[in-house]
RNA sequence: GGUACCUUGGCCGAGUGGCUAGGCACCGGUCUGCAAAACCGCAUACGGCGGUUCGAAUCCGCCAGGUACCUCCA
């Protein structure tokens, strides 16, 4: 591939450029959501940026084959390994079956990132789909010797682990370290290390969701269903692995020992890290009680907010800035990215209208390089977006007759504009009048046709009647050199 | 306590050694019957103190403030 894209690999902490195990076709695994409590805005900034990473990848052309799983089971309340999962938890307040809980916001889930404009992922696997390919894989981390069982629960012994391979490798951390980091922690168990995780858990008798297994009833453990996942669906190793930063020190130090003990390969190539959105600076989280509901930003109902804001002017105000960075949440902030994001789309159908000239005045031949320059640094999407509003100036010059376009540039422009705007940053418009029927615009333009020959005959009464009482319903009027424009 | 990271003009947010990102807001101007839109101009910003360098927001050190992870969380 003709491409020099560059990736930032929390593995070797720099960029490094991206070259596919196998050639075109990629594999990329992402962490997705446990669906015991609706997503909150942070939950959606990360498969928003995945989106834009995936939507790139395609625009390349790779095969992209995009597996983002959904956690049903066997995440437990705490780090202790005891006690029952967060879907039992919730399945007992709500008074629902557990798979009721799952259902209900997993359906929650879909929608929201339908409604953000998210391609869906080629496979999206659930870990109680997938219990006996768990099941297989704690039986081949046990025969490694990796693990150990006591009493129906295994548990995966770090220690050993760490005499062979680095443990820490994915947060530049020594096992010494991260022994010694010691805030003392209650509720000791049985297992042998501090560190030591389980892979399958022994149910009680109350448990609601248990599976039969070589070491009796139980659950799986939480990070044990990547694991497997990512195994069947893209093999012992793939091109790219990603998810919330929050997962690093973790689940993803946890998956990458339990499948290098599996498997003895390293599972996955780049692993990539989206940072957290903030609120005030400080990390939107569901226990910090500071999470947005997407609904709630929508409809503004949220002391936090003056008003709502529309899906795309979210996409839009995510899409500005890096996916590495932390974003801050505010109403000040957003109201930039929707007056920014309305500006862009205007411009973009006026994009549509422009008229060729024999030359061009204006140089818009290198946008599409930039963009794609852009984008191969890391997914840099607020430099595309920089570049797309420079191009803007060259556009609304053209329409006001202050510049000229050649067919042959505004037709590339043309293009360059959908294949950005669309493609890749996932936006669309959200312009009423675009969905109107015909006999609809038809009236308008009469009306604002009549209001133009009465303008003409000085008659400004009548034109300025006609535009006041088309904006006190919402119409928005402008006048341009020799016409006008409108919508809602 | 340990380990990282961050601090950019009114706000958001790119940028890793020289070549003014961008958006929003403000102000001034062009255009317009008026308005809106559009366009042009405008802020010479990089937490503080030192150091390296011909040259630093960008590298190094110290200090201050903040955040994250080490406990479930995208």
């Amino acid at each position: 591939m003709e491409h020099k894209l560059y990736i930032y690999n929390t593995l070797s902490r720099k960029k490094e450029q991206f070259i596919p195990l196998h050639d075109d076709r990629v594999g990329m695994y992402v962490c997705g959501p446990t669906v015991y409590s609706d997503v909150h805005l942070g939950n959606c900034r990360t498969f928003i940026s995945f989106d834009l990473i995936y939507r790139y990848l395609l625009y390349l052309g790779y095969k992209v084959r995009y597996v983002r799983n959904i956690t049903d089971a066997g995440h437990l309340e705490g780090d202790r390994d005891e006690g029952d999962d967060k879907f039992a938890k919730k399945a007992k307040l709500e008074q629902l079956e557990p798979m009721e809980i799952v259902q209900k916001y997993s359906i929650g889930f879909h929608e929201i990132l339908s409604i953000f404009n998210t391609l869906p992922p080629s496979i999206e696997p659930t870990a109680t789909g997938h219990i006996s390919e768990q099941i297989e894989m704690v039986k081949a981390i046990l025969e490694s010797g990796y693990a150990y069982e006591i009493d129906g629960t295994v548990y995966f012994d770090v220690e050993k682990y760490n005499k062979d391979l680095p443990y820490g490798i994915l947060t530049n951390r020594k096992l010494e370290d991260l022994l010694e980091g010691t805030r003392e922690l209650g509720g000791q168990n049985e297992k042998k290390g501090r560190l030591d995780f389980a892979l399958w858990i022994k149910a009680k008798s109350e448990t609601l969701m248990q599976w039969p297994s070589p070491w009796g009833w139980g659950f799986p453990g939480w990070h044990i269903e990547c694991s497997a996942m990512s195994t069947k669906y893209l093999g012992t190793t793939f091109d790219i692995h990603g998810g919330g930063m929050d997962l690093q020190a973790t689940h993803h130090t946890n998956e990458i020992a339990q499948s290098q003990a599996c498997n003895h390969t390293a599972p996955a190539k780049y692993w990539m890290h989206t940072n957290m959105l903030t609120v005030n600076g400080v990390r939107m989280s569901k226990t910090a009680g500071n999470g947005f509901l997407p609904k709630e930003l929508f409809t503004g109902a949220h002391p936090l907010l003056e008003r709502g804001y529309s899906p795309m002017t979210v996409r839009f105000f995510m899409a500005q800035s890096h996916y590495r960075s932390t974003l801050d949440f505010s109403n000040e902030a957003l109201q930039a990215s929707e007056k920014g994001f309305e500006r862009l789309m205007d411009g973009y159908s006026r994009l549509q209208k422009l008229q060729a000239s024999a030359v061009s005045s204006v140089d818009t031949t290198s946008l599409r390089s930039k963009c794609e320059e852009a984008m191969n640094d890391d997914f840099n999407t607020p430099i595309v977006i920089a570049h797309l509003f420079e191009a803007l100036k060259a556009i609304n010059l053209v329409h006001d007759g202050k510049e000229t376009i050649s067919a042959e540039d505004l037709e590339e422009l043309k293009t360059v504009f959908s294949v950005f705007i669309e493609d890749v940053l996932g936006l669309k418009s959200e312009d009423e009048t675009s969905g109107g029927n015909e006999a609809y615009k038809g009236a308008i333009d009469l009306l604002l046709n009549m209001r133009l020959e009465a303008k003409q005959n000085k008659d400004w009464a009548t034109s300025d009647k006609i535009r006041n009482e088309l904006t006190a319903l919402g119409f928005e009027i402008k006048d341009t050199k020799d016409g006008f424009e409108w919508k809602i």
